[in-house]
DNA sequence: GAGCCTGTTCGGGC
DNA sequence: GGCCCGAACAGGCT
């Protein structure tokens, strides 16, 4: 399920777990969401350390601990962190289990499309990687003057598909994308240019609300965000649009699914 | 058994 | 290089 909201909820339950120290009980090595993962590195550094906090940023989440180790997680498409109890037993889809004293840190992912790396850095500050990650959409510094210069850079692009780019609208994905085309009006197969003022500026506050109200509700404890969501009706066969009553259409736009409203979006 | 899928990456074609 | 598309990844669910 993970977008920008459900990745911060995820983040949340192993942030519970702050302070408390973690060794590296297991790490499926050989798997693809692993692959990234420097088995040596986390000999030395997860040998017995603290979490110290825990960030996300888009779909990622970097989470820190002391000695200068960073656990990076991506939850791909069906990836889930969890804390377990004691009487845990380990599971066939269960790539990444710190061990603590009174909890255990799991990463869990069937399809393997996550990811779990490890990184160092000799002083403990966050990797400078994360630190130039972009603005994200609710953000201050996601400013209308950004988002338009995302916009002149891809004139031609589908608007979808410039929604989904995760170096300009980190975190939006494909539900998210949906939901602000659906509020702005605007069918997903639009071309960036033919949008007008009028829409651009519609875009902008979408995004942002769309973006912010997530958080506020599935970003918290995984409630429902308002039944005039789109994202309330989205998933049923023959969803209804909450704006027309109509049925809600399904097309592929840049590869992937989209749920959008003929009547409403132009 | 077939089809579908809330993500990312890569290769081919224009 | 820009952009698009389709495929690939892999498993669970309908």
């Amino acid at each position: 399920m993970p977008e920008l909201a459900e990745v911060h909820f995820h983040a949340s339950r192993w942030k519970q777990s702050e302070g408390e120290a973690f060794r590296l009980a297991w790490v499926s090595g050989e798997k693809r969401c692993c692959r990234d993962w420097d088995r040596d590195l986390g000999e030395r550094l997860l040998g017995e350390a603290k979490l110290i906090s825990g960030y996300t940023h888009g779909k990622r989440m970097l989470f820190a601990f002391s000695g200068g180790a960073f656990v990076e997680i991506h939850l791909g498409m069906t990836g889930s962190l969890s804390v377990e109890q004691p009487d845990y037993k380990r599971g066939r889809h269960d790539h990444l289990v710190l061990q603590g004293k009174s909890s255990i840190l799991v990463f869990r992912d069937p399809r393997l499309f996550g990811k779990a790396a490890l990184h160092a850095t000799c002083d403990g500050e966050l990797p400078a990687w994360w630190m130039e990650l972009p603005p994200q959409p609710h953000e201050r510094e996601f400013t209308r003057g950004r988002f338009d210069e995302l916009l002149a850079r891809r004139k031609g692009s589908v608007v979808k598909a410039l929604l989904l780019r995760q170096d300009a609208f980190p975190g939006v994905g494909n539900w998210m994308a949906d939901e602000i085309l659906w509020r702005t009006r605007v069918r997903p197969d639009r071309r960036v240019a033919s949008l007008n003022e009028t829409e651009r500026a519609s875009l902008y506050q979408e995004t942002r609300y769309v973006c912010r109200e997530a958080l506020r509700t599935i970003g918290v404890d995984y409630r429902n965000p308002p039944e005039s969501w789109l994202f309330r009706h989205r998933w049923k066969a023959g969803g209804i649009c909450p704006k027309t009553g109509e049925v809600l259409q399904r097309t592929t736009v840049g590869g992937r699914t989209s749920c959008w409203s003929a009547g409403w979006q132009r």
